[in-house]
DNA sequence: CTGATTGACGTTTTT
DNA sequence: CGTCAATCAG
């Protein structure tokens, strides 16, 4: 233990031993954050506290992980005496499953993800007969999100509304909850703000839940929103063992309802905090601390400070300009390849960050055409395919076939017989009658209302859908295999290649259904008592992280391709920050749209800057095709203010023409 | 009901 | 340049 804490420097030292009362650990980048938050947990268990009353709370599936696993490590425990790491989301669900009943949903719902909660919007929108012009369904979820976020019910939003649109969207957010409710769903907003209900209204249950955990620790804390502010809170209450690290220089989760005053306004929040800066930056040299330092000095409303670099590379910074963004990616790619076979340098070893997601094309074709192993991460999910969502909704149909969204989504995919007409006249019974969609079908049957052809179609449907919820329902260990011959049945593959001409597309698209049976085989081996809805949730609640060959991905050999965003908490020895132009970073949308926010914009880039070790390359086009015509670049603001000069006006004009 | 064609339209990040 | 919804002819 004690050569342990002598690898730490002091302000580190003081951070892992602090064990107790509210702790703010203010830790820049490459500070060596990760070590303190694993070490401060051996730390707790040695002075005596049970492993799994500590809970220590991450931002994401994979770093919760990676946690769970250096803990294990460092402790060399089994898995039961390791203390509880897991995401806000997922510590939620864990409740929810015990509670969720008090508040009127079944315990087996189903969590919606952005698909599913934009046809419901929809619907409710409908129902309420507000006309999509006036209100997409994207505006009222993000009212709903906002709402939420804070804590405001349906009913109190109604009381509270602010203009014409807003009654509107109020009464949309009543309806929505409504139908969520009836479908036995829930977003991943409701998961917080449900277990937020179950605290603020049964102390008892709020009790319970606090006496679980005698200290809690929470990761990149400057991401907070409000409700997971609420929640942690209620749960430290009696105790006030809390200890929180971040740092507010990398917000950058302001447009999701993060809220960095939860940071900055702590030591208020907690009164007797101890505050700790970890300002030693192990990871970056000089020079592109440097940039980093500078760049981020142009943000207000920041506890100030400057990280202190332990490495010198002169050469590690380059900054270069190309005339368009096929150039830049020619040019980035030709130095890679020169690196990987000339110099030795492992691909593995860079990574290419960019804003967008659909920046990386370029770097694609380059990288392949000079057969430069890559990997792509994060972009095009896995469970976002359509085929594959095609298909987890007959998994979704087949565990619930109350829920009406995957019901609509696969009722004629592929094509069986059931048309618009048919789907309407259901609908508007189901809706008379108050029954779900599924309820309503054999009674639409028997009064014959359908016509002959629609009403066998409807009874092969339901009879098919019902040999399969028998069979996924009674041979829970051969879920991969019904799955397999559901695929088969409903002649799944023949769509596949009357949808698609290239035989190329039907080979990728048919090994992304084999994917998903692989997916739902891994599942069945490490799952003690596996179910369809098991699976389900799983996938829902980990979406992108639990891709099938996500694990290979991450150690593979290969150029990363990823966004700022999911480069947070990472860090290579070369990167190439892509596409430094006004308008992409800091991007269009935070500097012309009235709730902009170019301070978090320049966060993204500091987050993006600090991710390199040894080199870092930035580049710029001065044309990017945009809608098949070539339009003209600013360079980024960014490139000024890092190396101190002055930005010239006409950068900051918002150059429109085309 | 299905499959093909046309036309409008769009700029971000994701637990 | 793509995507997706609306429209139209079998």
């Amino acid at each position: 233990m004690t050569d342990r804490l002598a690898e730490l420097n002091p302000s580190q030292r003081e951070a892992v031993t602090t064990l107790s009362g509210p702790l703010l650990v203010l830790a820049g980048a490459g500070s060596g954050k990760t070590r303190v938050i694993t070490y401060r947990m051996a730390e707790l268990i040695r002075s005596g506290i049970q492993p799994s009353r500590i809970l220590s709370v991450t931002f994401t599936n994979k770093a919760a992980r990676e946690m769970q696993e250096r803990a294990g490590k460092l402790l060399g425990k089994s898995r039961s005496e390791r203390p509880l790491v897991a995401t806000f989301h997922s510590l939620c669900v864990r409740i929810l499953r015990e509670e969720i009943a008090a508040l009127g949903y079944p315990a087996n719902f189903t969590i919606y993800d952005r698909g599913d909660q934009e046809s419901m919007a929809r619907t409710a929108l409908r129902d309420i007969r507000v006309p999509e012009k006036s209100m997409k369904p994207g505006d009222l979820l993000s009212l709903i999100s906002k709402w939420k976020g804070a804590g405001v019910s349906p009913e109190q939003a109604r009381d509270a509304v602010d203009g014409d649109l807003e009654a509107l969207a109020a009464a949309g957010y009543r309806r929505y909850q409504q139908g969520m409710k009836a479908a036995g769903a829930v977003d991943f907003d409701d998961l917080l703000y449900l277990t937020d209900r179950l605290f603020t209204t049964s102390p008892e249950l709020l009790a319970r839940h606090q006496q679980r955990f005698d200290t809690v620790q929470i990761d990149e804390y400057q991401d907070t929103n409000g409700l997971q502010f609420r929640l942690i809170e209620s749960l430290v209450r009696p105790h006030h063992n809390i200890c929180v690290v971040g740092d507010d220089d990398q917000a950058i989760y302001g447009w999701r309802g993060a809220e960095v005053r939860h940071i900055l306004a702590f030591p208020q929040h907690f009164p007797g905090t101890k505050i700790i800066r970890l300002v030693d930056n192990y990871r970056s040299t000089s020079q592109i601390l440097a940039l980093a330092n500078q760049l981020v000095t142009n943000n207000r409303n920041r506890h100030a400070k400057q990280l202190l670099a332990h490495k010198d590379g002169p050469l590690s910074v380059k900054i270069k300009e190309h005339p368009d963004e096929g150039t830049e990616a020619l040019d980035v790619v030709r130095e890679i390849t020169w690196l990987t076979k000339q110099k030795g340098v492992p691909p593995g070893d860079i990574a290419i960050l960019f804003r967008t997601n659909d920046q990386p094309r370029a770097f694609e074709t380059e990288l392949r055409r000079a057969q430069v192993p890559y990997v792509l991460l994060g972009s095009q999910s896995f469970f976002d395919r359509r085929e594959i969502r095609d298909l987890l909704a007959y998994l979704r149909v087949c565990s619930r076939p109350e829920d009406e969204i995957p019901l609509l989504r696969i009722i004629n995919v592929p094509p069986r017989g059931i048309g618009a007409t048919t789907i309407e006249k259901l609908v508007g019974r189901a809706q008379k009658t108050s029954q779900r969609l599924w309820n309503a079908m054999p009674p639409a049957l028997q009064t014959g209302e359908l016509g002959q052809a629609a009403g066998n179609a409807i009874s092969g449907f339901r009879t098919l859908i019902e040999k399969y919820r028998r069979q996924f329902a009674e041979n829970p260990r051969a879920l991969s295999t019904t799955l397999e011959k559901l695929i088969d049945e409903i002649g799944y593959h023949a769509e596949i290649e009357k949808q698609y001409e290239q035989a190329t597309q039907h080979e990728l698209r048919k090994t992304m259904l084999g994917e998903l049976v692989t997916a739902v085989r891994q599942y069945e081996s490490r799952t003690t008592h596996p179910t369809l809805h098991g699976f389900l949730q799983e996938t829902s609640l980990g979406g992108r992280e639990d891709e099938p060959d996500k694990d290979d991905k991450l150690q593979a050999e290969g150029v990363k391709l990823m966004t700022l965003h999911s480069a947070k908490g990472l860090e290579f020895p070369r990167v190439y920050l892509v596409g430094m132009e006004e308008g992409l970073l800091p991007h269009k949308r935070s500097t012309s749209e009235r709730s902009g926010d170019v301070d978090e914009e320049r966060r993204l880039c500091y987050v993006g800057v600090t991710r390199a070790r040894e080199f870092l390359t930035i580049s710029r086009a001065q044309t990017r095709m945009k809608w098949g015509k070539p339009r003209v670049c600013q360079p980024s603001r960014f490139l000024f203010e890092m190396q101190g000069l002055p930005v010239p006006p006409q950068v900051l004009m918002g150059d429109d023409r085309r």
